[in-house]
DNA sequence: CGGAATCTTGATCAACTTCAAGCGTCGTGG
DNA sequence: CCACGACGCTTGAAGTTGATCAAGATTCCG
């Protein structure tokens, strides 16, 4: 992984000075050329939680990668009924490679770092650098998974079922001290979107889950999984994290 | 597009006569070296209806892509539950660029004939070849998008809004002469594995469409659209097919 | 013709939504 | 500093959608 500086005058909101100087910089080749190019056309962006990154069905023309903070991908039918399709987090992309026009809605759930960059200039650099195409064909092969294995979430999945995969994917991928204690990224409005419910119904569940012990809930977002064995039994049959071993490279 | 000559050694079966001869191979570049490497490794195979061409978190090793006929990418909770992914057709890819293992069954729903190739040789052509990458790239990329479009479906739809749904798409389509007229490439029940319903919904709704005049059933896989109006209506607002200027060439 | 698979229809039921009201917390402005 | 409103969360009651269970009808094929 390489690391580009951040500017000082860029003045980042509400992000921990000692996280300031240098930001982790994804999809950077062996190839120095490449690498250079990248550096230079990057500028650092930041964005106030609630502030839209992108519009759906919309020109677009630069490319972002998020360096700091979480962001929604949805989408929504024209009666306001939304679906949240993805968590966006450091190292992913926003923008659609490709295409001239967005298909989806983007908004930070907190202050976000991105790198941003002109889609034509990250399309060039993947024309020279094959490497490069790789990791982004690989990343996008491993999104594909995710989103597949949220239909079945989606399609088959009671609340109940849907709500503890949801923590169990929090618990999996947080890499806390406690890792048993999980900080939901999302109101329970977001929530709901995420997991196709309403918020009336996650607050039961979650109170369900509350009151048969499985987890014990520290402020309206901090949540201690105190039965991990329960929770994997309520989730209706985790999809393993799959070993994909990257012979892409 | 470039074809390869099927050869009559390999009697391919329930496909018409003059469908047998050439066969339409995807993912070729204008790279003579690289397509001659392809159709030398590429073999061709058939498959029956109902036959199982994957099964999910099997190690893997021969890419295939659907030349002929129809197959559905899915995955199932313990307790039988499943859900359809994706309807496979002509120019996918069956098989995980970049991991051993497979994630979802793979199962023929008609004939289907497939070139078939080493995911070793694939991916080491992936590795000489940027355009066949960027190709590649491009219609993950695609698949991804649609996969999204599901999600909302799935997630947000409701029953009569998904049939209707679906049935556009279908008729999106489908290149008919008659153009209104859709043939279900799926049972109901299947139908209902991909719209997250079971089959009795499936079933009324088709009626209640019939009742109201929407749709014609001319056998239990042919329907006609009478009133496709009401049928976007009905759809709860259907997600542009965007137009993706390929840029990516 | 017989049997399996598929489709249809009805009756009942459960899960989740909808509607409604109330509570706690936070931030802002008087 | 307090009051107020916005926002998010909780809880209850009622309503709907779609699932489940069950029984037939139809089609398809050997």
């Amino acid at each position: 992984m390489t690391y580009i500086q951040s500017s000082a005058a860029e003045s980042p909101r509400a992000l921990r000075r000692d996280e300031q100087r240098f930001v982790p910089l994804p999809f950077l080749t062996s190839c120095e050329h490449t690498q250079r190019r990248l550096n230079k056309e990057m500028s650092i962006r930041h964005f106030e939680a609630g502030e839209t990154l992108q519009v759906r069905g919309c020109c677009h023309h630069r490319i972002h990668i998020i360096l700091q903070g979480t962001a929604t991908l949805s989408t929504s039918l024209p009666d306001g009924r939304t679906q949240i399709l993805r968590l966006l987090m450091p190292s992913d992309l926003i923008g659609r490679l490709g295409s001239e026009t967005t298909r989806y809605d983007v908004t930070a759930i907190s202050d976000v770092m991105a790198g941003s960059i002109s889609r034509h200039e990250f399309e060039s650099l993947l024309r020279i650098s094959p490497e490069m195409t790789r990791r982004v064909l690989h990343s996008t092969l491993r999104e594909l998974d995710e989103a597949r294995d949220w239909l079945l979430l989606l399609g088959r999945k009671t609340a109940i079922e849907k709500l503890a995969s949801f923590l169990l994917t929090l618990q999996r991928r947080s890499q806390n001290l406690r890792p048993n204690l999980v900080r939901l990224p999302l109101c329970q409005f977001e929530l709901a979107d995420l997991l196709g419910l309403t918020h009336e119904t996650i607050s039961r569940q979650l109170a369900n889950l509350r009151d048969q012990g499985v987890i014990e809930c520290h402020g309206p977002r901090q949540i201690e999984i105190l039965d991990i064995d329960s929770l994997v039994d309520m989730s209706g049959g985790e999809i393993d994290e799959c070993d994909i071993s990257y012979v892409m490279q």
